[in-house]
DNA sequence: GAATAAAATGCAATCGTTTGCAATTTTTTA
DNA sequence: TAAAAAATTGCAAACGATTGCATTTTATTC
C-alpha cells in the first residue's frame, strides 16, 4: 500500500522543488533559507513521515549522536546485570542523555572486545563512552583514554585518571555510615564489602577514621572481604555466627543488596535489629523503605550522577576543561538502626 | 603521538598492497579471497587496530545491526525505570542479542516521538524493535507493525495482533497464584493490581478461575485496581484496613513490587504473614527471596523470555514466519504463605 | 533604471564501505 | 603448448546526507 520506494531527502526536495541543499539546510532551521520555504519543507517532511537517513548523515557529519555506556562488570559476578543501583543509574542515563538529544547504545564489558576505542569510537558507533564502575582493574578504560577518546566513569573520584570520574563521596559515605552507628552504641562493627575495589576501599577509609574519632580501635577481624552480593553477604554472616557467635553489634554495609542479604541471615538466626544489631546500607534503592525495618542507608543521588556524567562528557566533545564530579550522598535514616 | 589520519579500509588495502574490495571481502572472510590474502589482511587489521566504520558500512549495506529497546512506560508512572523486573529483562535481551551479533539501543517510549517505524527504522538508526510492556494503549506499538517494521512485543499473548508477542503465561500465573492461597485456606483474597492493563486483566481472569474451581464466589469488592507501584500497594491496604479493617486473608499481587509495598502495610500494622495473610508475588525478582518472609511469587524466566523475543525478532528479518511465544511461569513456594 | 549589496538557492564533491561485473592470473584439459 | 576453465583480484558505481562555494534571485541605493 505505502510502499512508495523508501522516502529520501532528494525525493523530498524533487516533491518540494528545490534542491537537496536547500531541503537539508530547510530541515535543521537553517537561516540561510527563506523562513517561507522552511516551514513549507518542515510541513511537507512531517506529512510524509520523512526523517533523515541516520547512517548517511553519520557518514557524512561523523558525528553519531549516540553514547555507549558500558556496563563495567566485575568479571564473572552476575552482580551488575542485576544490580538495581547501577540498573537505575543506566535509566538515568538514558533521559539525561535524550535531554542533550542522545541515544544510549547499551553494552557489557563482555562483549564490544577490549578494544572500546576502536570498537566504539573510531568505528563510528558513538561519539563517547560512559563506563559504569571501575571494575577491579582500570586497565581497559585507561587504554581507551589514552588513545583519546571521550570517556566519563562512575566510579571513585579520588582516584587520578587521565579522564573524568563521577562518583558519591564514598569516603563520607562511610564515615558517616559508621559514626552513625558508633553514636548510636555500637562497639563491634562490621564492614561488609570488597575493600580492594577502589569505591569500596574509600568507604572503608571512612569507616576507619569514625573508629578513630570515636577512639575505638577498629577490629580488623571485623572487616569482611566479600565479593558484593546478597548472597555472599547472606552465608557471611552465617558463617561467621556459626563460627564465631554474634561477635559484632553493628554493619556498614557496601550497597543495600549486601545489607538485604546481612538482614536475612539475622533475621533467620532471630537477631534483633536493630536491637542486637544496627545494620546500615549503601545507594538507597527503592526497595530499602520497603524492607522491614525499613533500611538506613546512605543515599546516592542518581539523577544528579546520570547529569554530571554526561556533562562532563558533552564537555569532553566541546573541548572544554573537565574535571572529577562529588555526587550528593545523604545519610538516610530509617529504622534499621536505633 | 598515534596521530596518523584515522585508518581507513582504503588506507588498510594499500599498506597490504591490494585493492579495497579485496581487503573488504578479505575482512569478512569471504572465500573469493585466497586464504593465504585473508590472514595476511587479518593480521594486519588486527595489528593496526582497524575496525571497519560502521556509518559507511550501514549506509551501503543498508543494515545496521542495531535493535531498539524500547521501555514502553504506562505514561506517567514511575514505574519502568525503577521497576526490576523489566530492567532485568533489559540486561537480558543485551546478552541475547549480543549473542546473536546485535547491538542493543535503549529507548523509552518518552522521547523518539511518536513514529517508531520511521524515527528507528527508516531512518535507519534500527533493524528492528524490542518493546516491553504494552502499556494501556497498543496505539504506537499498532502503528508500527502496520507499517511493516520487524517488531516484537513482551506483553500479553493472549491479544490477537499483526506482530508477535511473547509473554508469560498470565492466565496461569494469576490461576496458580490464587489456587494456592486458596488451598492453603485462605477465604477472602485480593487481587492487587491493574486490570485494564492487558496481561494483568489475564491473571484477573486465573484469579476468577481459581475461585470458580474452589467454589468461592469471588468477591469484586476485593479487587483493587491500582497503578502497580510498591508505593501505591502500600497505600492502598493501609486505607482498606483503615476503613475496613482486616476483610481479607490473602493476597495476589501482579508484581513482587506490589507485593513488598503490601507486605509493609501489613508488618506496620503488626499483621503475621502468613498467619493473617498470605501473599504471593510476581516476577520473583532478585529481591523475593530476601524478604522477610521470603516471598512465595510467580517466577517468569526472564532469560528464556530474551531469548525468545530475539529469536522471533530475527524470524521476522529473515522472513520467516512467526508466533506467539509464552515463557515458562512456575510458582515459587517460600514464606509468605502457609 | 542601472549598479550594488543582500538574500536565497543550487552544484558537486565528499564521507568509507560494499558488490556486480570485468579483468587478470593460475590451473586444468586436450 | 594452446585453449578453456577456475580461481583471484580490481574497477567503479552506488548508499543518502551535508556543506563550501558559485550562482541566481530579490532588495537597496544613488
Amino acid at each position: 500500500m505505502t510502499a512508495e520506494t523508501k522516502l529520501t531527502l532528494a525525493k523530498l526536495a524533487e516533491l518540494a522543488g528545490v534542491s537537496t541543499s536547500t531541503a537539508s539546510r530547510a530541515l535543521k532551521d537553517n537561516p540561510l533559507i527563506k523562513k517561507e520555504t522552511r516551514v513549507k519543507i518542515q510541513a511537507l517532511a512531517k506529512e510524509n513521515n520523512f526523517s533523515i537517513n541516520a547512517a548517511a548523515s553519520r557518514l557524512r557529519t561523523q558525528k553519531t549522536n549516540v553514547i555507549a555506556v558500558i556496563l563495567n562488570l566485575i568479571d564473572n559476578t552476575e552482580q551488575s546485570t542485576t544490580d538495581p543501583f547501577l540498573l537505575k543509574l543506566v535509566g538515568e542515563l538514558n533521559q539525561a542523555l535524550n535531554a542533550k538529544g542522545y541515544e544510549l547504545l547499551l553494552s557489557n564489558s563482555f562483549m564490544a572486545s577490549d578494544d572500546w576505542a576502536n570498537y566504539f569510537i573510531h568505528s563510528q558507533r558513538a561519539d563517547g563512552i560512559l563506563v559504569i564502575g571501575q571494575g577491579k582493574t582500570t586497565e581497559k578504560i585507561d587504554r581507551a583514554a589514552k588513545s583519546g577518546v571521550p570517556i566519563v566513569v562512575w566510579g571513585d573520584t579520588k582516584t587520578d585518571a587521565g579522564y573524568p570520574i563521577v562518583g558519591g563521596n564514598n569516603f563520607l559515605g562511610g564515615y558517616e555510615a559508621t559514626k552513625y552507628l558508633l553514636s548510636q552504641g555500637a562497639k563491634r562493627v562490621l564492614f561488609l564489602g570488597d575493600s580492594e575495589h577502589a569505591e569500596m576501599g574509600e568507604r572503608l577509609k571512612g569507616f576507619m577514621q569514625a573508629h578513630e574519632e570515636a577512639n575505638i580501635e577498629p577490629d580488623f577481624s571485623h572487616v569482611g572481604a566479600i565479593d558484593i552480593t546478597s548472597k555472599t553477604a547472606y552465608q557471611y554472616i552465617n558463617n561467621r555466627i556459626k563460627a564465631n557467635g554474634l561477635d559484632f553489634d553493628g554493619i556498614v554495609c557496601v550497597s543495600d543488596m549486601v545489607a538485604l542479604g546481612a538482614l536475612k541471615a539475622l533475621k533467620e538466626r532471630y537477631v534483633g535489629i536493630p536491637s542486637d544489631v544496627g545494620i546500615v546500607g549503601y545507594d538507597d534503592i527503592s526497595l530499602a523503605e520497603l524492607m522491614h525495618p525499613a533500611l538506613t542507608t546512605i543515599r546516592q543521588n542518581t539523577q544528579q550522577a546520570a547529569t554530571l556524567m554526561v556533562e562532563q562528557l558533552l564537555n569532553q566533545l566541546e573541548n572544554k576543561p573537565t574535571e572529577n564530579q562529588i555526587v550528593e550522598t545523604s545519610l538516610i535514616v530509617r529504622r534499621s538502626t536505633k
